[in-house]
DNA sequence: TATGAAATTGAAAGTCATTCGCAACTAGTT
DNA sequence: AACTAGTTGCGAATGACTTTCAATTTCATA
């Protein structure tokens, strides 16, 4: 069992801004954000770097709202039907998971990690990310009961966190 | 493991209209309408009693759209709102479930059955609804591990159902 | 069974997240 | 540099609810 914890604080942290230059020898770790639009087939532009940068560099949960605010906080020409939409097309094509719950706006998160399951606190909204293996051969298996082919699975658990206990127990 | 599959018909079928008059002798299977409303602390109208036959009497799954329709084919002086606002406080008060996905109209249903999650047909919308007690015990286990106290969960399953399978493998 | 305060209702207006339409604007090929 | 198809920002549109409010109805009490 993995996780990571996650604080709810309500901005994104600012992500460095450039891009690796060409010259620089620094070793390159990962995609580059120009190779990820080239490879979806569309053109490079301005506001796709920086949609991606701010996805890739922030932090793990985020609304379009956040994307948008942190997006326009670096250039104000960028308008939020453009991160709308490169949000849809990268959720389309699993460069980012997006989570639709309730009438709240969905939460979209970089997809490039191993795959794993929510557990929400409903007081104060903390996220716990978990995977257990357990629990998706388990869905295999009810699926694969009814004859269905399995294509995807939506787990959120909901409960009350440790600090949240505590508060509300004196 | 047990389960329920239902078609994916688009109307309501009508449910039978009277509530059991006081000097028949059929026996009291369930509990009244009226008796519901009462419980919930609300006047007994004829709105309310009418949306409740048609949630109770319809089909499994519905949307708020669906009952709407069916109701004011009944009764068209029953305003959207009416369905909209009795339908949250019936699920605020677990009489129905209520689970809202992607970007689509909430769907319910009556909730006096027993727990179960879903597997749906990405193709043709199918439901079938499932139970499964080691997924849930595991669930208890996931959240005690992070020692969060487990108020709830949402388990979707999507897959491609036996019958669109054959049909796109010719 | 009258009465009236409080709850409820329908219609319309308001929210809110998301999507769309489109003229102006670019990236990237030629 | 010119071309052209893909992109963008803006504002308007959409769709699913939610709220507002004046008129109506319920039901405890007289």
């Amino acid at each position: 069992m993995t996780f990571k914890e996650e604080s709810t604080a309500s901005s994104l942290p600012a992500p460095a801004h450039q891009e690796p230059l060409v010259r620089t020898t620094q070793r390159q770790e990962r995609v580059p954000n120009k190779k990820i639009i080239r490879d979806l087939g569309l053109k490079v532009t301005n506001q796709r770097l920086v949609i991606l940068e701010v996805v890739r560099e922030g932090k793990a949960h985020f609304t379009a709202q956040d994307v948008f605010e942190t997006v326009t906080a670096r250039n104000p020409e960028i308008g939020f039907a453009t991160v709308y939409r490169f949000l849809r097309t990268l959720s389309e094509h699993s460069y980012v998971t997006e989570v639709r719950m309730g009438g709240m706006p969905a939460r979209y998160e970089w997809a490039a990690k191993k795959h794993h399951d929510h557990l929400t606190c409903s007081t104060c909204s903390k996220i716990v990310e978990f995977e257990n293996p357990e629990i998706e051969r388990l869905q295999e298996k009810v699926a694969k009961e009814f004859g269905f082919s399995l294509t995807g699975h939506l787990l959120e658990l909901y409960g009350v966190c440790p600090d949240c206990r505590r508060k509300s127990a004196p």
